[in-house]
RNA sequence: UGUCUUAUGGUGUAAUGGUAGCACUGCAGUUUCUGGAUCUGCCUGUCUAGGUUCGAGUCCUGGUAAGACAACCA
């Protein structure tokens, strides 16, 4: 018997399945496992919510678990119903199915029970001081706080006014409810936390105006895991402070051996990119782009429309992994992610985005050839189309050049170069307008060399992809590049929207594509040969074709260029 | 003069006291009807000083550096 250790090595596990697996064996929760998704309903999710993403439902999927959706919906000021929405489509096209749907706003009966609760136990208070003065009285990370002069006022008197709070009597910003702590806590979360405040300016996207007091995120956040029987409640590192205060208001309300773990992981940075929804939002008010869902932003939806493929989003995730490490990641591998993804399942096809003549003066004028050309070269099973072919082509313009150097394997005169899936052609000359701009190339065809035929077998060194002029759709096609031209614009002292690549969008109308894009549609995915990855905008009509550049391809040309 | 946390090639991540490995990037080569893809090779690393141990990236102590925490945000 051959063992197969070797064959099979076990993946390492990252520090939260450790975590969940250690948990596992000591029985902790009779060996349940549960996790949740929790976003505040207040933005679009991003790359970095993607990731927060595919850990909580990760870790449900491979222990035999469950995962929610639960909305934090304590803040109606910030929250929409527009978010609640395309949350929900985001994760889905992610490839993930929460087994419920919550919202913390369904707990509003029950976080206020318990709240009462705490205030007869002598444990919470109400305050009537000003947001200000509570502020100073908290001291600083090094400085004890001082209590509050309501700190010690009757259970009674508390009780009264916190009723008040949620009838409309309690103005806006005139009482909180804080839990009774520690004001001189090392821990500045410990320091009499804010459990309710008032608001009445905004409707809740759900509840409307039935609520007036308000849950604060570190007492309704752990209290809905708690009802909820979450056991692995996943979170990033800057909730680690936090942790503490989440498992006291635990240790008031639990009575049983259930619960819920929070442990915290680092977030995702990505270079050349901001990751923070206030920014993002800015970004978008200000119409320095078009809208959460433009193509450069880092958006799920913007990736979606950009051309990214779920699966380029899990490989990259899976790629950078789960530490505490506050770490950058390099946008260059999510780049290489969304290559590998596409490279194996999307069609190739020929564009012309930069467009300039070539004639192939040989070649019979009005005579078309239907070309055999291979789908995807990396897939079998994808079969072959046919273009057509003619002595009047479009070819790049970046291809041709009169006077070249020795490594430039193209068209340039006297030198043989393959048109793909066609002809061997040599280039003859080219013409020229008044300011040397050039405006025709020519060359002649070697009949003997069309694809498939023996001759075609001869070396040449460069193969072009070319469009036949009169059968070539127009269209238009939007390069994007890094929305930032600093790596790190968060650590940049400043403004975020003075670092914007000035280039991150660059529109070329006059683009000529293969006729058989004429059917494709919004969000379908191609390789433009030679060029790049490119997705059919949902701008595009069958008038006027719009495409995105997803991602290039490597051009180790370009590079060589470069010395 | 606080609490909590982190430190492995350029970047990210493994090694769970026992040969520092993988991916991306970069470089060189192979191959190719995409200067793509493929395949091969190479470069580059345990923050620091002590300690425990037969043996330390891993455990302990001190230092250094970095991050989070003082919203009626989440």
């Amino acid at each position: 018997m051959v063992t197969n250790t070797e064959e099979t090595p076990k993946k390492s596990l990252n520090f939260i399945e450790a975590f969940v697996e250690q948990d596992l064996k000591d029985g902790k929760n009779g060996g349940r496992i549960q996790t949740r998704f929790p976003p505040e309903p207040n933005g679009y999710l991003h790359i970095g919510h993607a990731k927060a993403i595919c850990l909580d439902f990760g870790i449900a999927r491979n222990y035999n678990g469950i995962c929610n959706l639960r909305f934090d919906d304590t803040n109606p000021v910030k929250e929409d119903v527009e978010y609640v929405d395309s949350i929900q489509e985001d994760i889905e096209w992610l490839g993930y199915k929460w087994q419920n749907i919550y919202y913390a706003s369904d707990y509003f009966q029950q976080l206020w029970d318990l709240a009462i609760e705490l205030i007869k136990q002598g444990k919470a208070y109400i305050d009537e001081q000003s947001a200000e003065d509570i502020a100073k009285q908290k001291g600083s990370p090094t400085v004890a706080g001082t209590e509050s002069p309501y700190r010690n006022r009757p259970t009674e008197e508390s009780l009264a006014l916190f009723l008040k709070m949620n009838t409309g009597e309690i103005a806006e910003g005139a009482m909180v409810l804080r839990a009774k702590i520690d004001m001189a806590s090392p821990n500045m979360h410990f320091r009499d936390p804010l459990l309710y405040r008032v608001i009445t300016s905004h409707p809740h996207h759900r509840t409307g105006y039935t609520w007036k007091a308000y849950p604060m995120y570190d007492y309704a956040h752990g209290q809905s895991d708690y009802f909820e029987g979450v056991t692995h409640s996943l979170c990033t590192l800057e909730f680690e402070v936090h942790r503490p205060l989440y498992d006291w208001f635990i240790d008031q309300f639990k009575d049983s051996d259930y619960r819920p773990r929070q442990i915290e992981f680092n977030r995702l940075n990505l270079t050349y990119t901001v990751m923070s929804k206030r920014k993002m939002l800015q970004l978008v008010q200000e119409n320095l782009v078009s809208g959460w869902d433009d193509p450069r932003m880092p958006t799920i939806c913007g990736l979606r429309r950009r051309g990214y493929s779920p699966d380029a989003i899990h490989n990259f995730i899976d790629k950078i992994g789960y530490t505490k490490f506050e770490a950058q990641n390099d946008i260059g591998l999510l780049e290489h992610a969304v290559r590998e993804s596409l490279n194996k399942t999307v069609s190739r096809v020929n564009a012309v985005i930069n467009p300039v003549k070539l004639i192939i003066t040989n070649y019979p004028e009005g005579k078309v050839e239907m070309m055999e050309t291979g789908n995807n070269p990396e897939d079998e099973t994808s079969g072959t189309r046919l273009i057509p072919f003619s002595n009047v082509l479009y070819i790049e313009r970046e291809d041709f050049m009169e006077d070249a150097p020795k490594k430039f394997f193209r068209m340039t005169p006297r030198q043989e170069v393959r048109l793909k899936s066609a002809y061997i052609v040599k280039c003859t000359g080219c013409k020229k307008d008044s300011e040397g701009v050039i405006e025709e190339i020519y060359c002649e065809y070697d009949a003997l060399t069309k694809s498939g035929m023996p001759e075609s077998g001869r070396k040449v060194k460069g193969t072009l992809h070319w469009v036949s002029a009169q059968h070539a759709l127009q269209a238009e096609v939007r390069l994007y590049d890094r929305l930032f031209s600093i790596e790190n614009p968060s650590a940049d002292p400043r403004d975020f929207r003075d670092l914007l690549n000035p280039d991150s969008l660059r529109v070329l109308t006059n683009c000529f594509v293969e006729p058989s894009l004429q059917t494709a549609n919004a969000l379908d995915q191609f390789q433009f040969q030679r060029l790049g990855y490119f997705n059919v905008d949902p701008d595009s009509t069958p008038e006027k074709l719009v495409f995105n550049r997803t991602v290039s391809l490597k051009d180790s040309w370009a590079k060589e260029q470069q010395r």
